[in-house]
DNA sequence: TTGAAGCGGAGGATTATACTCCGCTTAGTG
DNA sequence: CACTAAGCGGAGTATAATCCTCCGCTTCAA
């Protein structure tokens, strides 16, 4: 494989990740081609057809979530810094395009890799709970749910960028809302 | 008016808030007045275009919203209790769609209206952060950009009330960030 | 009871999107 | 440096989605 192919492959995934977040649905091929500085060709040329294109990049994006998982539960942090550590690589990977493309995806060992992402959220969640302080009765699934929130874009027109960094600080907010509520059940809302 | 007719407008506003926060974008009009429950033609019939009907749901829903913050600002709650009141509102009418449809509209009267909320928004988070205990450096602007996370479906085919449910939930999460962070400055993470 | 207002849904016009073809360009090896 | 296979761009076509109109039937309300 050529180099301009592999970093012209690259550059397709990425794109198609920042449009599928921005649009919130399947985007136009040729608006994912032309973000990525690519002709429409060349989409299709590594892409068969947009089924093709959506699983890899759903599949590329599960895989470097997964990864980034692993990393954050082998960190040796604090349990509730590893579950942080975690869901802010979600928002830098896209992790968001998971979810909305999901129903799209047909592919064999699909429904294995989701599970696997899934465990690893499941088990930083509850690592988290135990030393972290957060309340018992906040499940890991409404930990999963605020992660999707927080990983997808506001839809305003604001630039990839900012969006990613007005994400990180409403993340850090919501966590810091999740063991307030342990420290004091009182104020906690859930 | 028709009462009949009355009902069928308000059926359709009520499912075309639904529908662009389910879709993101604008969704086509056959699938609102389906959801409506009427038949395509009676759609036309009350906006004579796409362009109108966007403009009368956008209007529509921050109209409702203003009417919320007023009231919430009126209440003599505490005022981080009005805040949250006022949000909790905003999602049960719709607020995202204001911000969905932000660029689409054109109407003369609409930037006066958006100022208006806005303003409305301002205040009662300035309240908030005076005697709510928000901590002072988290900008109406930071928290404007919340209530729109909030207000947005997760997209990802939950039902529709079970969506605003998990969304009401979340914001208070948030909301008890907020104020955690001005209790313990040193874990607040803005 | 009656007519005016309102209704539904088929269907034509228009636009958006998916995908192909082919002449030109570039990477990378000898 | 030269050469060729791999890769590239973008115009162009087929297809599907969407917008909007028309008209015969139905319902409200005086």
């Amino acid at each position: 494989m050529r180099s301009d192919a592999r970093r012209n492959r690259r550059r397709l995934l990425d794109a198609a990740v920042e449009m599928i977040l921005e649009l919130g649905k399947q985007p136009p091929l040729d608006a994912i081609a032309e973000r990525a500085g690519v002709g429409i060709a060349t989409l299709y040329r590594n892409f068969p057809n947009s089924q093709a294109l959506l699983r890899a990049v759903a599949l590329h994006v599960l895989d470097r979530a997964i990864e980034a998982g692993e990393e954050a539960a082998a960190s040796g942090e604090d349990g509730l810094e590893a579950l942080r550590r975690y869901l802010h690589a979600g928002i830098d990977i896209g992790l968001g395009v998971v979810n909305i493309l999901h129903p799209l995806i047909d592919d064999p060992d699909w429904p294995e890799r989701r599970a696997a992402a899934q465990a690893l959220l499941d088990r930083l969640a509850t690592t988290a709970g135990r030393d972290g302080g957060i309340t018992e009765d906040i499940t890991s699934t409404e930990i999963a749910l605020a992660a999707i929130r927080f990983c997808r874009p506001l839809g305003i027109g604001i630039p990839f960028e900012e969006e990613r960094a007005i994400a990180h600080r409403q993340l850090d907010v919501y966590l810091d809302g999740l063991t307030a509520g342990a420290k004091d059940p009182a104020r906690s809302s859930i």
